[in-house]
DNA sequence: GGGGTGCCTG
DNA sequence: CAGGCACCCC
């Protein structure tokens, strides 16, 4: 499962092959949901699939039927089907259908891998969620009744204007080719045409919209979702190491307890200066997030899926990211700490520091430490500090993953295979926010590489019963302690911390 | 015994 | 995040 979706955007390319260059126009023209601007989502597609198949597939068959049933049937009132109103009202509808079927997309999906949800029973969101899978079902079956019916209309027109399928929807709205279509109550005169066909497709699709409607507004999440926390249900099949640990509260950290960085260091100026070309951003993933839990502040989305060039360097590309570095960004400082420099202490910069170096290292060395840490003065006391901080970095790390891929496992998520990290997903964002919380600074590759590998290894593991074992996680440390990445040379400056300046 | 790590607690 | 503790390794 991927946590990103899918790439199921409707694609634009196909409906232009499409046969007739007046259903080419409708199609370009009409309103259309959010399945064209706000990326993957499967279902919305889906029907779209199926409504241009099948038009497509019975203006073909109009097209050979030729005039054959032209004179069958009557006439229709000058007014009573306008083709094109038809067409508003029948694209008008599927926009709505649309937007309802992706913002139940999008809710699942954001939900798949979020907090486990206090209070929010499991069971319970499990039937709403497959209740959801039967409403949507239902509402499929419906839209596919729908198109038959627009099917049916197309094809009279294409029959009225003979082969000249495009003209049947241009340029006369009086002139409707219904001839053939019969309405299937039997009850309503072909004079009525356009009423008995918007009464067929408000009927039914108000049905399929209320209906939805109604899944969807039970849907809908608490509104506070605690992001360490886990159900109360979930605990007792943890061990007895595990439970404890995951009620945390979320970690405020150190933002709120002394004054916000305000230099920018050369590892942050190498981001923000890379920040400033557009290239830069041609990565940042714009999506929209629906939930307002989920909205992501521009810097926020700098994060996307791990491209093919990224894999390929797999060891330069951190130290490719973050050289050619802009030392006017940044200063050698004045400590907001009052510290002055060179004497002992570890001050919040060299936290911060540490925590994005984290991103590269899980288990450094007490000599990285000192390489990468120079302007500290080390003695016992402040080597152990760092190394503590380090610890509590994974103790987190390590949590979030067991989290998310028993939150996986429970929403039905069959093979570690299935899970992605990538950098829209929740994962990396409780990640981005728990180590790079000024969200100033880009989340290597590498890390997110990292942190799938885990989320999988977790995964497994704890499918395969393993975590009955009270040690079970040694073997995962293992795994994870050999993906270790090089730390970009620019957190081996000493001028790592902050400055007076204001970002 | 010192260094390192993980778990638990506050 | 830090302190405390147990455990492991060299």
């Amino acid at each position: 499962m991927s946590f990103s979706g899918t790439n199921l955007k409707l694609e634009r390319l196909e409906e232009q092959q499409l046969e007739g260059p007046g259903y080419q126009l409708s199609l370009q023209n009409q309103p259309r949901g959010c399945g064209d601007m706000a990326g993957p989502y499967p279902d919305s597609d889906l029907i779209s699939q199926w409504l241009r198949r099948s038009v497509k597939a019975k203006l073909a068959e109009a097209c050979d039927s030729g005039k054959s049933s032209q004179e069958d049937g009557e006439v229709p009132a000058k007014r009573g089907l306008d083709p094109e109103g038809a067409k508003d009202f029948a694209w008008a509808k599927r926009a709505r259908v649309e937007n309802i079927v992706c913002s139940i997309s999008s809710s699942y999906r954001d939900g798949v891998l979020e907090e486990g949800g206090a209070g929010y029973s499991r069971s319970r969101r499990a039937q709403e969620r497959s209740q959801l899978k039967q409403q949507l079902e239902k509402m499929r079956e419906q839209v596919f009744q729908l198109q038959e019916k627009l099917c049916q209309i197309y094809s009279g027109v294409a029959q009225e204007e003979g082969s000249n399928v495009g003209a049947a929807w241009s340029q006369e709205p009086g002139r409707v080719g219904a001839s053939t279509w019969r309405p299937e109550r039997g009850s309503r005169h072909p004079g009525t045409l356009a009423e008995a066909l918007k009464e067929e497709l408000g009927a039914a699709m108000t049905q399929v919209v209320d209906t939805v409607m109604q899944v969807f507004a039970r849907q809908q999440p608490p509104p506070e979702e605690p992001p360490c926390s886990y159900p109360s249900d979930q605990t007792e099949a943890l061990p007895l190491v595990v439970r404890k640990s995951l009620p945390r509260a979320p970690p405020e950290l150190v933002a709120g307890t002394f004054p916000r960085p305000m230099a920018v260091p050369p590892y942050l100026a190498a981001f923000k200066d890379r920040a400033a070309g557009e290239a830069y951003w041609e990565a940042v993933s714009l999506r929209t997030k629906l939930s307002s839990r989920h909205l992501l502040q521009p810097h926020c989305a700098l994060f996307q899926l791990a491209g093919p060039t990224d894999r390929q360097l797999p060891k330069s590309q951190a130290t490719e990211t973050h050289q050619g570095l802009e030392p006017a960004l940044y200063k050698p400082s004045i400590s907001f700490s009052s510290q002055p420099q060179g004497r002992e202490g570890l001050t919040p910069g060299h936290l911060k520091k540490a925590k994005l170096m984290f991103f590269y290292t899980r288990y450094p060395s007490s000599g990285t430490l000192k390489t990468y840490f120079s302007d500290v003065k080390f003695n016992r006391c402040i080597t152990s500090q760092l190394i503590k901080w380090f610890s509590n970095f994974r103790e987190f790390f390590y949590i979030q993953m067991e989290k998310f891929s028993r939150q996986a496992l429970s929403d039905g998520v069959l093979s570690a295979e299935m899970l992605t990290v990538t950098r829209d997903s929740e994962l990396a964002r409780v990640l981005n926010q728990h180590y790079n919380k000024a969200n100033d600074y880009e989340i290597p590759s590498k890390f997110l590489e990292v942190s799938q590998i885990t989320l999988r290894e977790f995964f497994s593991a704890i499918s395969r019963g393993c975590d009955a074992d009270p040690s079970w996680k040694k073997s995962i440390y293992k795994v994870i302690c050999k993906l270790e990445c090089d730390i970009p040379d620019a957190f081996k400056s000493p001028h790592g911390l902050p400055d007076t300046v204001h970002e």
